[in-house]
DNA sequence: CAATATTGGATACCTTCACTTTCCAATATG
DNA sequence: CATATTGGAAAGTGAAGGTATCCAATATTG
């Protein structure tokens, strides 16, 4: 198919599939003279899943960029995947908005040191965890005690989930999975944990307080 | 303290904090005369509270004032709470970046019946699952048998952490929780989650195959 | 085969966001 | 009194993510 085609199938606009060409988000298609190239149906999953990291998942076009490069181009071996699947997704730089320099990483070591947790105390990772744990340090909310190891604990039942589902056998599949895992089961992870508060807040006042009301 | 002050304590520029002024943000100081105003330390927390919730949280500057408002004017009945917190926290419309009008709700509300949970079927957070669905299917993800609804449960678990942590007693100091804890915990997550990942994936790898790498 | 439509590619432009800068006149402060 | 600071308004900035415009080289169609 020819680009009007891609555009049509994938509702991108030409113009934006010319954007991610040149972003090298999409690679070219195969040219039939100067003027012309044919998509393939690769072309057609490429760009939903470049929607689909820019949209819910919620990554830059360089982000994306990286995640797709990974993707494409996988480590030799697999201790090196996860490592690859995180740089690759970590947020951009420091930027983004208003954050700060330097976090105390001594309260998000202590966290991970608290749950048992091996992990590589320079990855950004950490950083990242500091800088939340001091924004709710900030909002002056209640996360009782030991509320963040339990927190903790059940994360680490997640993980465990996910990384399950990480194919042994071949490393690019392995890869993909894990990359793509990492950043697009973020939004999954973040809307259903507003609908399970929804659920728990609804059994709450439904069970208890007010057994008149149930919406 | 005056506003250079102000600016000194909470590291943030006069300008920016004129702009959160100007923004409604930030409530003025007390005006000693035309030219002057004075701040006191709840301007100091606010303000790193605004920093927060721009910074680690994530919010555009729209979102983090929907937030604000409704802690300093909170809901009436408790009933009402978590809903404030969600809209108050929700996205900014359907915007961000690349994504779609309407996608199928079908298999959100499936996941959502299997699960048992009772939400509001006409939530942002249902669409925001649907469209993180259909983000995991573009990448073609694995998520195993009952892989979502085991996760699903997992988040439960969260989510009844989290919302336990509400009081009861007085309805500004629950919205005040609720609504913080909502976007304030998002971020500490996120970073548990990839820093278990880690944990897991280097439990597997040094365990099993290759038991003389621990890095 | 001539007339019209499409394409790849380059370049310029646009919009939103989160600030920053610049000005100014009215005070504070030394 | 001289200098510095302030609140407030308004314009400017830089990054991000696209869009729009052009153009010459084909394709396609009648």
């Amino acid at each position: 198919m020819r680009i009007s085609e891609l555009s049509r199938r994938t509702d991108v606009p030409v113009a934006t599939i010319k954007y991610y060409l040149r972003e090298g988000l999409l690679p070219p298609g195969e040219r039939t003279s100067a003027t012309q190239a044919v998509y393939s149906e690769a072309h057609v999953d490429r760009l939903e899943l470049i929607r689909a990291l820019l949209g819910p998942a919620r990554l830059s076009v360089e982000a994306a960029g990286r995640v797709l490069r990974v993707i494409d181009d996988p480590p030799e071996t697999f201790l090196d995947v996860l490592g690859a699947a995180q740089t690759a997704t970590a947020p951009t730089g420091a930027s983004g908005t208003a954050s700060d320099e330097d976090p105390d990483l001594g309260p998000a070591r202590e966290l991970v040191a608290e749950l048992g947790w091996t992990v590589d105390p320079g990855s950004v990772e950490l950083t990242q965890l500091a800088s939340a744990l001091r924004a709710v340090e900030a909002g002056g909310i209640d996360v009782v005690d030991g509320g963040l190891a339990r927190y903790g604990r059940t994360v680490h039942d997640l993980a465990q989930a996910e990384v399950a589902t990480v194919p042994t056998d071949e490393i690019s599949r392995a890869v993909r999975q894990s990359v793509l895992g990492t950043v697009l089961l973020e939004p999954v992870l973040l809307s259903l944990r507003r609908l399970a508060q929804q659920d728990v807040a609804g059994r709450l006042f439904t069970d208890a307080e007010h057994p008149d009301r149930a919406d």
